[in-house]
DNA sequence: CATCAAGATGAACCGCGGTTCAGGATAGAT
DNA sequence: ATCTATCCTGAACCGCGGTTCATCTTGATG
């Protein structure tokens, strides 16, 4: 086995510094950002970016892998919530919400919610945060509170189209038009409130 | 009153030559095209585009200008309809529809889309457009077959962040979850504004 | 300590696309 | 026919931002 060589030292230490400072950057003024000023960011020159990521796609690819799988993170949390009780299509409407709102402050999550809802079909399972997701519309829909057409598909669809640019109070409204569609419909069904 | 000359005849020609080859290409293209394809497009010469549009922006607001106004025509057309007996909801979401598939294939009225869900507050009745879409809400509204809440700034807001650069199955998905919101009829919704 | 490959530096390169402007052409008035 | 204000031409200009590379620096190895 051709045994390569350890990384150095300083090299693994500016690795680290140029994804904190890009991640840095790109929560901030997004992926558009130069390369020169996360390069400054990190204290670090151009060329070191390009050493250790041959284009900036992977630059910001690395850091938005990060934004997903914090997403993923939350999407877990809630599901554990729901199995322990709580009303999977509220939590599902919170949840969309949240990552909307993410959206607004973060560019990264932003990113992130882009990149899920531009994949191609319903791929779920492929990583943690889609299984949750999935497990959790399952969930509502035997509950009966989700709507039986409702797919992981579904959400990064609207994860992707939500309105991130404007006012609150827009962004609010979008979510209120939107939440009919994934909760059941008007059947009586269950307990009437 | 300073009576300024009129326009040469070329002049006059030219302009005519450059909205419609603009027009075109912002079609098929969107407004990245640059100014030297549109330019060999209307046979002129860049410069010809400047003396006729200060800057680029100006050109393509002429153009986008004019897919409003198509879109004010398609929603005259639709108030019609519904003044003459048509359900108001039906045809609402069938407009809403419509519009999305032509900003798949016709770029210029995708940006007429955004324009309109980019603009401030709910200032309807601005032009023929916005008033039709009121009337059209009003009327169903009165009927029982659209949301209470509903305004001519949420149609705004869908026509915006509808998914165009979506496959037409995933275009359509995203229809029918936006749809409940507009119809639902006795759903409690957070209204605002 | 000497050696050298791995790593870092940053000025320069490059394509892109909007914009400008000096020079040439022409419509239309006299 | 002449003249001139209007209009047209298109090469060049410019800022921007990603990328490269010759050169220098430095960490690790013996």
């Amino acid at each position: 086995m051709t045994q390569a060589r350890a990384p150095r030292a300083d090299a693994v230490r500016n690795r680290r510094k140029i994804l904190t400072a890009a991640g840095k950057q790109i929560t901030q003024h997004g992926p558009e950002v130069g390369m020169d000023e996360i390069a400054a960011a990190a204290g670090v020159a151009v060329g070191t970016l390009y050493r250790h990521f041959p284009t900036k796609t992977d630059l910001v690819a690395a850091v938005v892998a990060e934004s997903v799988a914090r997403v993923a993170d939350d999407a877990e949390a809630v599901l554990a919530r729901v199995t322990a009780g709580a009303r999977a299509a509220e939590e599902l409407t919170t949840f969309l919400g949240r990552v909307i709102e993410q959206s607004v402050t973060d560019r990264a999550v932003k990113a992130a919610a882009q990149t899920l809802g531009a994949e191609p079909g319903d791929r779920v399972d492929e990583d943690r945060g889609s299984a949750a997701v999935a497990a959790l519309i399952r969930a509502g829909q035997a509950d009966g509170d989700i709507h039986p057409d409702v797919t992981v598909g579904d959400i990064y669809l609207l994860f992707s189209t939500a309105p991130t640019e404007q006012p609150p109070a827009a962004r609010a409204r979008w979510l209120a038009l939107v939440t009919p569609g994934l909760t059941a419909t008007a059947r009586p069904t269950d307990s009437r409130r």
